[in-house]
DNA sequence: TCAATCAAGATTGTTAACAATCTTTCGTTA
DNA sequence: TAACGAAAGATTGTTAACAATCTTGATTGA
């Protein structure tokens, strides 16, 4: 995620590799985040940086001080967790039985896909991968269902993930969400939240 | 709210202007806001006002699409909604009781300040500032029990309130948010979190 | 008349320069 | 030596100009 040279990202994908840094926790807590240093990176000029350091912002995954600066959010505390786990359960759990309503093939491809990335990237170890291959497979429900809860979501799920997702381990991420995607495939509504509800919380 | 000529407010301020303006409906669901117009309101250029309407489209407020600017958001569902609420509704339970807990006399005092406030604004029957306090109010012990949880509880709200805020009765209004404070006031915990869970669903 | 095309205007997107603010460094003084 | 303060550097905040894109309206041709 962290090309040296790259010309002229749009600014959703300065967002989404600054948010996958963040989440992979290859910037610390406490270190601060420099426009023109961004800029050079992604090729650009500060505004499209400040840009996407707002929206992270504004995300959660990044705080911000008046002509300071941003830097990366302290982690949530354990009943702050526990609060924004249930939240976000109950979003995802709605969005998951609405698209199970309406699911075509096209569908059903996309969500094998989207599963068979996130095995690959278990495989691999790879932490930014495996973050963004877990979400990128919630958020697909959730964007299918409602466009307006797809935001709310990725501010909960961003959150979430940069508090948890160093230590567990890679087999039950692939054991937890094969589950929750086969009990989709066979039109199973209650199975499916039942195994959403325990990967979530 | 809409003051024609107001040299160089501050970037939060202009954030909090235009967003009082969507609540209050002031600005049409499908009518385009442009960029050039509301920098000449506020007396800036229109960097800050891009800033404020990016902030403002990651809240929830607006939506954006490339190229094209920001337009008001359209409502959410009636099963949206409700999603919504369940969820804002833990979120202020939490922070709630938790600001029950270490509340001292200060905190007291600026809970029954914001309280008259919401209670003036309702007998001036004046939707923008009706909308304004009684979000302050929720948002005073949201905040104080946890910034990271503030900035979500702000989300979830504003597309609460543009759904519904023009059709409740202010008398409602007043004596749902007189029994919440009360109750607080009392040290209730059970109550307040009673009176709360009538009020935001 | 209607549809397609092109030009003019309006609007958003990006950039670089400048202003304001913060941080660091270094010298002075008690 | 330690503390204070000023200057220099670094960083964020704002602005205006320019580029890219979209919209509108007129013109042309069938």
């Amino acid at each position: 995620m962290s090309q040296t040279r790259n010309p002229t990202l749009s600014r959703n994908e300065i967002c989404e590799a600054i948010r996958s840094d963040v989440i992979s926790g290859k910037l610390g807590f406490d270190q601060p985040i420099r426009e023109q240093r961004l800029a050079e990176r992604f090729g650009t000029s500060r505004g499209p940086v400040r840009d996407a350091l707002l929206r992270l912002t504004q995300e959660g995954a990044l705080v911000y001080e008046p002509n300071k600066g941003v830097r990366v959010t302290s982690p949530l505390s354990e009943e702050e967790r526990s609060v924004v786990a249930g939240m976000r359960l109950a979003l995802e759990k709605y969005c998951l039985a609405k698209f199970m309503e309406t699911m075509d093939e096209d569908h059903e491809r996309e969500l094998s896909l989207l599963l068979e990335r996130l095995e690959s990237a278990c495989e691999r170890a790879s932490l930014p991968k495996v973050a963004e291959c877990d979400l990128a497979l919630h958020r697909y429900w959730v964007a299918q269902a409602s466009s307006h809860l797809e935001s709310m979501w990725l501010g909960l799920s961003v959150r979430m993930i940069m508090k948890y997702s160093r230590l567990t381990r890679y087999e039950d991420i692939t054991a937890e969400h094969r589950r929750i995607v086969e009990a989709v495939l066979d039109h199973d509504r209650e199975k499916a939240l039942y195994f959403l509800e325990e990967n979530v919380v």
